[in-house]
DNA sequence: CGCTTTTGACCGGCGC
DNA sequence: GCGCCGGTCAAAAGCG
């Protein structure tokens, strides 16, 4: 009988098949009769059905299993046949003495199905569970990061403070305490959350002593108004910038670690036929310049998800390699980052953070690149992560160009996605392998087909030249939120160790696809875009 | 119509 | 002081 079948069949398979085998979507509609009737292997010619009294032999059984024949000619014996026959045996199932015994294995298969029902449900409260707790664990990140600039800031601002008030003491009312209205007017809320980082560079750098000697006191950047040319602008927080350069020297030995972290640079070496490598995050750009010694232009942007984001990046392709594009990023974001521009930005922010820490702040600290190549990655090289003395800014570079990860060389082809992004705070730095991801575990996330997570992945045999699906149309949209939750937390199931690599890694493919919608809407689409690989960065 | 990109001009820093 | 260079601005153009 076909419940007797599906007694089986269920029995013996549906505890292996929740985690392995099928989604779990879908591997519970094929719990029923349906994967009975249509696939009337031998799994189910095996004794199961067959009264022990009529249960075949051993050859049988290793004959039924190494031939795929159907189930009638295989059969050796009539009761077999009888009891794998469809349902139109049940004329023949007049054997009478199988009726209790089919009853009890109905019954049976009621019990495991309900148990099936309730393991669903329950999977499923604990997919919504980890969902809610993968988002926390995003916004809490964003948190502490948020906290410990605001915090190294307001010590410096302290500092400043008590000097200025030492000035003022001096030189009398010429001081104006500029920081207390130099933040931009009329921004919105998302900056009066969030924008302390911001914010609070513009105040301690207007009340820098140095500032304060100026002749352009009271004014945010005098070059300009002197021409008459550019009020105050919303962009202010750029003038502050250049605000800052016109005053180095004096304000050094105060907010050396404070320029040191708007001035810290992050420069991403990967291979990318796209014209910006995804991060993310939104970002307009606002200018190109042909750079020295280098025909390619070097093109700037700067962060729109917020009004004020102070954080901005160059994109430019490497002259002696074409397909190698440097993104350089300075700044950081004075806003709640969705989880598809946590992997960069935190990336940014940490190699900021250490060149906060005490000795990455000192000479030993810049002058020993190999220290905070090393923290910030530290299974690979110092090839791969080299911090420059020599430019301006203290510049961390992540060569994604290499390929040293023995996983893949064994698996050339297999991860291309792979994300070298730290995801956590600097604190996290040493956590090493965790730190890898394989964008493998997300086969099946029928959310990400689109974005070149081609099935071919888990094979290894991902093929660049192989067609891709249209991405993912949001044109200057991050993906929702709830799309990459539910995205990852489908792939988190499966491995919840790496929580919170996997939401990295997720949203740097999200932001792949982002990055191509970015492109649609520029001057070209490169259907190669996605084909940039960010595949090196290995762990151990 | 609003947003984004393009692009020439402008500015300050820096080296000579 | 001058010129080069990196970085930015903003008007114009492009685009959906």
């Amino acid at each position: 009988m076909d419940k007797g079948w599906g007694l089986t069949l269920d029995s013996s398979s549906s505890p292996l098949f929740p985690s392995t085998q099928l989604p779990n979507d879908t591997m519970f509609p094929l719990l029923g009769f349906p994967v009975n009737l249509t696939r009337p292997s031998k799994d189910n010619e095996v004794d199961f059905f067959s009264h022990p009294s009529n249960k075949p032999p051993p050859n049988f059984i290793k004959n039924e299993i190494h031939h795929d024949a159907p189930l009638h000619v295989n059969t050796g014996l009539q009761l077999l046949t009888a009891n794998t026959g469809s349902d139109q045996s049940t004329v023949d199932d007049g054997v009478s003495s199988d009726a209790e015994d089919k009853r009890a294995k109905n019954y049976e298969l009621v019990q495991l199905q309900e148990e099936l029902q309730r393991m669903n449900a329950e999977n499923k409260k604990l997919k919504e569970m980890l969902s809610h707790v993968s988002g926390n664990y995003s916004a809490l990140q964003m948190h502490l990061m948020a906290l410990m600039q605001q915090n190294h800031r307001t010590e410096t601002t302290q500092n400043e403070v008590v000097k200025v008030k030492a000035e003022e003491k001096n030189e009398g009312e010429k001081v104006p305490r500029q920081f207390l209205d130099i933040r931009p007017s009329g921004r919105g809320e998302v900056e009066d959350q969030a924008s302390d980082s911001s914010s609070d560079d513009e105040r301690t750098r207007s009340c820098t002593p140095q500032n304060n000697n100026n002749s352009e006191v009271g004014t945010r950047d005098s070059a300009r108004n002197s021409n008459g040319k550019r009020e105050e602008s919303p962009d202010s927080e750029s003038q502050g910038w250049k605000h800052q350069k016109l005053n180095p020297s004096n304000a050094m030995d105060q907010s050396t670690t404070e320029a040191t972290m708007r001035k810290a640079r992050v420069s991403v070496r990967a291979r990318s036929e796209a014209p910006m490598i995804s991060d993310g995050c939104q970002w307009r750009k606002y200018g190109q310049k042909m750079a020295k010694g280098n025909p390619c232009p070097r093109a700037y942007y700067r962060c729109t998800m917020a009004v004020g984001c102070p954080v901005r990046k160059q994109v430019q392709r490497c002259a002696e390699d074409r397909t190698i594009l440097v993104t350089t990023y300075e700044g950081t974001h004075n806003h709640p980052l969705p989880p598809a521009a946590m992997a960069m930005a935190s990336t940014t922010a940490a190699a900021a953070s250490m060149l906060l820490s005490g000795s990455m702040s000192s000479a030993d600290g810049i002058m020993n690149p190999n220290l905070l190549a090393r923290a910030i990655l530290p299974c690979s090289s110092s090839s791969m992560a080299t911090l420059s003395a020599s430019a301006p800014f203290p510049t961390v570079t992540l060569d994604l160009t290499h390929n040293p990860n023995p996983l893949q060389i064994q698996r050339p082809h297999a991860a291309p996605f792979q994300l070298p992004f730290l995801t956590g705070n600097p604190q996290n730095f040493g956590s090493g392998p965790t730190q890898m991801v394989q964008a493998q575990a997300f086969y099946n996330q029928s959310k990400f087909s689109g974005l070149q997570l081609s099935q071919e992945v888990e094979s290894s045999q991902l093929a660049p030249q192989a067609p891709r699906p249209p991405p993912l149309q949001q044109p200057n949209q991050q993906p929702s939120l709830a799309d990459t939750v539910n995205a990852a937390t489908a792939a988190i199931t499966a491995d919840p160790n790496f929580t919170a690599v996997l939401a990295a890694a997720i949203s740097s493919i999200i932001g792949g696809a982002q990055a191509n919608n970015n492109s649609t809407t520029t001057t070209t689409t490169n259907n190669n875009n996605n084909r940039a690989t960010i595949s090196s960065f290995s762990g151990n």
